[in-house]
DNA sequence: CAAGTTATGTGCATTTTCCAACACTACCTG
DNA sequence: CAGGTAGTGTTGGAAAATGCACATAACTTG
């Protein structure tokens, strides 16, 4: 049984008993309508519908076609009405990642979020992997670094994060303050274990110290912080991150060279919904609030 | 949410996954899937599938149209079935109408035919207006007379009943055997009150017997009979009907322009169908046995 | 890393479908 | 009973949907 559109042409027949009214109410010729009631028939073997000159009686297979049809139609209504209002209003699931980092700042953006719209399930990604826009696994991504440049994805600038070096009072009382860069080359620092890292306070360490003066590394940033807090030696931190914790001794002032550039990534498949909208323009918001 | 079809592609592509699968499954090119997809999105003003060179996610709202779409699917296969299986088996309803006059024979082989068939219903509509076939008011008529021309309709010789003038023990005592046609003259008649009745041996009465004879009218087959039992005078009669009632007396034998031809028609529509068929085949058995 | 596979997307020729007009029938109405 | 109305059914010509060829992109595999 394909071609869906002849069982509604038929479903009109029988509602209106005539061909020509069924014509009007689907916007179509009468012949159309003849055409697809003759080729339904032919394809079932069976008469859907006794032919007088007084209009179309339907058999009992024509009767049964309504009803069926019938509830298919309202079935479709009311999909209709849901899949067109959901592009205009918030509910449903809001799937939003970024890098694990974020999450502190992230979280309470996004409690706030949800209760400000109680219709929207929020879930928030965060793993080792990167989740892809593309196979519809996140409405929104925050990403770092380069600008992506994936076709289908529309990019914001969103902010760019100061990155400073950072160690705690306790190191500090040990080993000292740095006067000069030199003076860094005495210093323990901790770092990333995973090479692969392009951001530019990383490459900044690995070209300035030696590699003997990291002696502690780390495969996250959270455990970054943690070492650093602990006084395992040196380390970069968010600006954002290192004024929540008096403990942290800033060493170096942040650069506009280590700066991380932040961006929002929406899927353009996605991007114009009212849902995805309002997020970013409540992240924004939010983000301006704080800073 | 008109065109049905476009739901259906939507609906076989949130199955695949890619363009191309549903193209596929749907006997069709893949541009046709893709075109079909965006105006279903243009329609809804949302977008059903999220595209990626590796095929189509469905997004939210294409997720809800393959849940009802599934639905749907199952619908109308099981219609089809229902639909397709109809025309081969003989359920259902089965509605048969004649002359009144004929419910004595009809009636048992219905009932016969009921218990043979369990699963048809049997309608058997007799009443005073002729029930047309081209509105589906019934699946099989029996018909006396000329042959019935409409063009619609499937018409079969049934049988020739036999019609001869009879008269109740009571009335012959009473008045005597007439010898001769003159004879008849002397005697009183019963008639059919309404006028145009073209039937053969009504005219015959018309024009051989004195209006003044016909003493009693009626206005049904029925009641005829019961008047010729109750002796009000003679009267034509089925010989059918007449042999099962010793008590009549066979006045004028039956002759050949007086029999009266009985047509099966059926509406050209519903003739194929094996129910209408079965039933035409049970009935002429049925009435090769009894005379 | 290069070739093969599998996918989407688009302009153009073609086929299918649809529309418009007409013929015809049945029924209603004054 | 004649004219009006409302329906079905059938034709040629136009419009829309479809198929085809090709371009392109991403993932897989040897």
């Amino acid at each position: 049984m394909d071609n869906w559109d002849e069982i509604r042409t038929a479903y009109h027949v029988a509602r209106a008993g005539t061909v020509s009214g069924a014509a009007q109410v689907l916007g179509v010729h009468h012949a159309t309508v003849i055409r697809h009631i003759d080729a339904l028939e032919d394809q079932m073997g069976v008469r859907l519908f006794q032919r007088h000159a007084r209009g179309y009686t339907p058999t009992e297979a024509g009767a049964d076609l309504l009803r069926v049809a019938q509830a298919t139609d309202d079935q479709f209504s009311q999909l209709a009405g849901r899949i067109r209002g959901q592009g205009d209003t918030v509910t449903g699931d809001l799937v939003v990642t970024s890098l694990a980092s974020f999450s502190h700042v992230m979280t309470p953006v996004l409690v706030k979020f949800q209760r400000a719209h109680p219709d929207v399930s929020v879930r928030y990604l965060t793993g080792s992997r990167l989740f892809r826009l593309e196979y519809g696994e996140a409405h929104v991504a925050i990403r770092a670094g380069s600008p992506p440049d994936q076709p289908d994805n529309v990019v914001q600038k969103f902010s760019t994060e100061n990155i400073a070096l950072f160690g705690s009072k306790d190191y500090i009382e040990q080993s000292g303050m740095p006067a000069t860069e030199e003076d860094l080359k005495t210093h323990r620092f901790v770092s990333f274990d995973q090479s692969p890292t392009r951001a530019p306070h990383h490459v900044w360490l690995k070209e300035n110290i030696p590699s003997e003066c990291v002696t502690f590394t780390v495969a996250d940033d959270n455990s970054m912080q943690q070492a650093i807090l602990a006084g395992a030696g040196l380390g970069f931190m968010l600006d954002r991150m290192a004024c929540c914790h008096p403990e942290l001794v800033e060493v170096l002032p942040s650069r506009e060279e280590w700066a991380a550039p932040l961006w929002l990534v929406t899927h353009v498949d996605l991007h114009r919904t009212a849902k995805v909208q309002t997020f970013l323009t409540f992240l924004k918001a939010e983000m301006a609030a704080i800073s």
